[in-house]
DNA sequence: TAGAAATGTTTAG
DNA sequence: TAAACCTTTCTAT
């Protein structure tokens, strides 16, 4: 369930654990091996993400990146950790500057590899700005946004245009404010697109806070459940064709660039 | 037991 | 625009 606020979730994680002390790196599936080997036994240093990419450093200069794509997961306990479950592509084991050695599992990362400082320089200049980074510029996405005839709603997924924005925010956001998916880059106001990336911001810090999507406002949901069944509650997130929670028009559907996209017509007029 | 779906990205055509 | 890839989990048969 990875967009960026689980990345930074995970730094963050990873950061306390880990950082401080020697880990020990290992690829029990097999196809991290060379990776792991170059890594194990250094001390990390730190632990951070941009957007959706996770970068851990090690004392040596390297750097594991890894993307955790649609399906990959993290999973943390206390060491020492039983016999891999599944296919774990990556299992780090430390204790940072703690005394109680913790262990860490990866599963299904699109992308699990060792860098080096150049790589990790030409990872980070092509994401735009992260809202959870505090020291992100909005206006380098406002520039590229204003200037643009693609769709907010592709515009927003743009890895290049804004860093860590995945479905689910996308189309909650949009939803929040009012705004056709279908709506041109040009066409949204420097003024909307302060209140968006505002919002995008304090968003996404709430999700790394709670560890799961919060949107609804609390007055359009009455302390219902922000999850049920491990699905996020939201205003239009795989909602087709259910009623709109504010003006009960049927939510839309369409698929946008092999994704999935959801947006009340009503509430979000053309 | 098989099949589909999933909050993503890259590459091929 | 489509397909490929990584893996787990839930649903249907």
């Amino acid at each position: 369930m990875p967009e960026g606020h689980t990345l930074h979730r995970l730094a963050i994680s990873h950061h306390r654990r880990f950082a401080g002390g020697v880990v020990r790196v290992s690829s029990p599936q097999g196809r991290f091996a060379d990776g792991a080997a170059l890594v194990d036994g250094r001390t990390l240093t730190r632990a951070e993400a941009w957007g959706k990419h996770l970068l851990h450093h090690y004392d040596s200069g390297l750097v594991v990146h890894v993307h955790l794509g649609l399906y990959g997961t993290f999973t943390e306990s206390p060491a020492p950790l039983t016999e891999p479950v599944g296919q774990v592509r990556m299992r780090m084991i430390g204790g940072g500057r703690a005394a109680r050695p913790y262990g860490a599992d990866l599963r299904g990362p699109t992308a699990c590899e060792v860098l080096h400082a150049p790589e990790v320089d030409a990872l980070t200049a092509r994401l735009g700005p992260d809202p959870l980074r505090p020291d992100a510029d909005p206006e380098r996405a406002a520039s590229r946004i204003r200037r643009s005839s693609r769709s907010i709603a592709a515009l927003l997924m743009d890895q290049s245009v804004v860093a860590g924005v995945g479905n689910v925010y996308r189309a909650e956001v949009l939803f929040r404010h009012g705004i056709s998916p279908r709506r041109q880059g040009r066409a949204v106001s420097a003024g909307q697109w302060d209140e968006l990336w505002a919002d995008l911001v304090a968003l996404m810090n709430t999700g790394v806070r709670e560890g799961a999507i919060v949107v609804m406002r609390p007055e359009d949901d009455h302390g219902a459940p922000s999850y049920a069944s491990g699905k996020p509650r939201t205003y239009v997130y795989r909602r087709a064709g259910e009623p709109c929670r504010i003006c009960a028009t049927t939510i839309a559907h369409t698929v946008l660039q092999g994704r999935n996209l959801f947006w009340c017509p009503s509430c979000q007029p053309d």
